[in-house]
RNA sequence: UGGGGCGUAGCCAAGCGGCAAGGCAGGGGCCUUUGGAGCCUCCAUUCGUAGGUUCGAAUCCUACCGCCCCAGCCA
């Protein structure tokens, strides 16, 4: 476990409770969970939670928590994903030690317990086609008719099964199903299909298997052989329990597991479907599945979310079985809660305005001692160089300020972090009539930024020297959708895309020591946000995504003033 | 009209017969060398609705209403 998680709350919800209360009365004599993931796509948020639940609890009541791929259906999965899954449930900070599973591990024991069945008369192959088996099945009211094929000796399903397995008929032609009851009002129970023949190479066994097990018939047997005893699933899995159960009973599993289900999360903002994330990648809406604006945990890590920060959240909303919408701003405030403590600030210029400080000798150079970290004084200082000739940011003058406007304007005095106070004196504009360049003079008894008199400016600014400014690129994030419920209301979902989730800025420019900044470090630009390092910075050319901004009163009071 | 679930504030969520936790968002204030952070404070006389049981109900019973899931040879 991540040695950075907090200690172990008194966190309490109905699967811990029902996990607590078997233990105390003796129906478990340890725990064991899994999280089974389908490698047929990136993991995302959701799954997060999944995985915080599963691994949390484990660690929780000193059990442990398996991986397994649930990889029985070869059409849709791939190595990559594989690949991928585990280096995202390792950066969120769990690990399975020794207990990385597969569902094809389990083939061959499968195959023979589907063989067990045939031979309690309890499921038979079935000659339908997918399209009759739909018509048989009946309807949500209407009970569904028995196959005509359902009657087979044991000896005639057994031979057919094995010509299944040996490759004689070709995709679709036979099943085989669960002989349950097909009047069932739970329509799983309607002769679900447990085997099916599919002449695809799988990512793990290759060729040597034409048949595949179903979900149904590979994830209860799985819990049951790697001793699982809380296998833990979302509520859509609710009516498949009963026919967890009907195999766990009527085969000779070594264990008897118990599912539990509990609300998958949804966010708002965003979409956590692999259908639609997969197609934002495959059409080109975004930059791929690490896209920072992707809610896929390779994207939120590429911008610049800590995996601290996502266990915060999921221990914060908390796990429950009715059906939920979480407020993204939630993600966001525990984010920002673990950047504010860990996070280096850094000064950097998106919108750069040049400033002139006309008493300032030229050619002096001051190296300013600033603060890493205001949060945590043992992050120490850094230097960075202070000239006659700076850089603000454009947003911070104001030529006709309103009194509450406590930045830069004509004849006003502000502070600039850690250096000096200025105060403007002219305004140099273009022939458009446009601010290009202000003249100031600064205080030279407020090194530092404090005055002897313990005078204080209403306003704060960061600052570059522009002699030692680095250029970087700058890439700015907002929400993927702009709508909170993207595809309500009838609407297309890509309709609601955000046009703006991406503004890329060239220009800007970062203090020196981000010269050489590594790839996922998170910093704080002062005043701006929280920014990272994205990968395809290169020697010199630092690109910085923002992970998200710094909560704005000054915004969200102009945003009431002018609607 | 079948089966399975769920309804506590704008959102998430405790609560399990004794008189509505906490968090997010939002409002107000204090403080501040980030309009950040931090701190203080306000924000459900009421728990989908209607009855009933009880000294007492969000918690128990009944009925009704609303929402979600299920008719893949996906998981």
């Amino acid at each position: 476990m991540d040695t950075h998680s907090a200690p172990t709350s008194e966190k309490s919800d109905f699967v811990r409770d029902i996990v607590a209360a078997d233990l105390r009365d003796g129906r478990a004599s340890g725990v064991v969970t899994r999280f089974p993931p389908e490698p047929n796509g990136y993991l995302h948020i959701g799954h997060a939670k999944s995985i915080c639940l599963n691994f949390g609890i484990a660690a929780e009541f000193s059990g442990r928590c398996h991986l397994r791929f649930d990889d029985t259906n070869p059409v849709k999965e791939e190595q990559e994903y594989i690949d991928a899954i585990e280096a995202d449930v390792r950066w969120l900070g769990f690990n399975w030690g020794e207990h990385l599973y597969y569902a094809s591990d389990y083939f061959e024991q499968l195959y023979a317990w589907a063989v067990d069945l045939i031979g309690q008369g309890k499921a038979y192959v079935d000659d339908l086609s997918a399209d009759e088996i739909r018509e048989y099945r009946g309807t949500l009211t209407e009970p569904g008719r028995e196959s005509p094929w359902r009657g087979r000796t044991i000896e005639e399903n057994l031979n057919l099964f094995a010509r299944m397995r040996a490759g004689e008929f070709p995709d679709g032609a036979r099943v085989v199903r669960a002989k349950i009851d097909m009047a069932s009002g739970n329509i799983n129970f309607r002769d679900p299909v447990i085997y099916r023949i599919l002449h695809v190479a799988h990512p793990r066994t290759g060729d040597a298997w034409c048949i595949y097990p179903s979900y149904d018939f590979a994830h209860g047997q799985s819990d049951a052989i790697e001793g699982i005893t809380h296998s833990i699933c979302t509520l859509e899995f609710q009516d498949h329990r009963p026919l967890y159960d009907w195999f766990i009973e009527n085969l000779p599993v070594p264990s008897k597991p118990h599912q539990y289900e509990f609300a998958r999360l949804n966010l708002t903002h965003t979409v956590l479907s692999k259908r639609v994330l997969l197609r934002l990648v495959k059409d080109g809406y975004v930059r791929g599945w690490d896209d920072p604006r992707m809610p896929t945990l390779t994207g939120i890590q590429r911008r610049g979310f800590p995996a601290e920060g996502i266990r915060d959240f999921a221990a914060m909303i908390g796990v429950a079985r009715g059906d939920s919408v979480v407020e993204i701003e939630m993600l966001e405030h525990a984010v920002r809660g673990v950047l504010n403590r860990t996070a280096l600030r850094r000064f950097a210029v998106l919108n750069p305005l040049k400033v002139v400080i006309e008493n300032y000798p030229a050619g002096q150079v001051e190296e300013m001692d600033v603060m890493n970290n205001p949060e945590d004084p043992s992050a120490g200082t850094r230097k960075v160089p202070f000239s006659r000739e700076l850089w603000i940011e454009r947003e911070d003058f104001m030529e006709d300020a309103p009194k509450k406007f406590f930045r830069l304007a004509p004849g006003r005095e502000v502070r600039l972090r850690s250096a000096y106070f200025v105060t403007c004196t002219d305004v140099v504009k273009d022939a458009d009539g446009d601010v290009i360049e202000l003249r100031c003079t600064y205080d030279p008894a407020t090194r530092g930024g404090a005055a002897p008199d313990d005078r204080r400016p209403k306003g704060t600014l960061h600052w570059l020297s522009a002699g030692h400014a680095v250029p970087a690129e700058v890439r700015l994030y907002d929400h993927l959708f702009a709508s909170p419920f993207p595809g309500s209301e009838g609407r297309d979902l890509f309709d609601d895309l955000n046009p703006e989730s991406e503004t890329v800025l060239e220009g800007c420019l970062v203090e020196p020591v981000l010269a050489d900044a590594t790839v996922g470090e998170t910093v704080q630009f002062e005043r701006l946000g929280y920014f990272c390092v994205d990968p395809e910075s290169t020697a010199g050319a630092p690109v910085f995504n923002r992970t998200l901004t710094l909560k704005d009163s000054w915004a969200k009071a102009q945003a009431q003033t002018t609607p």
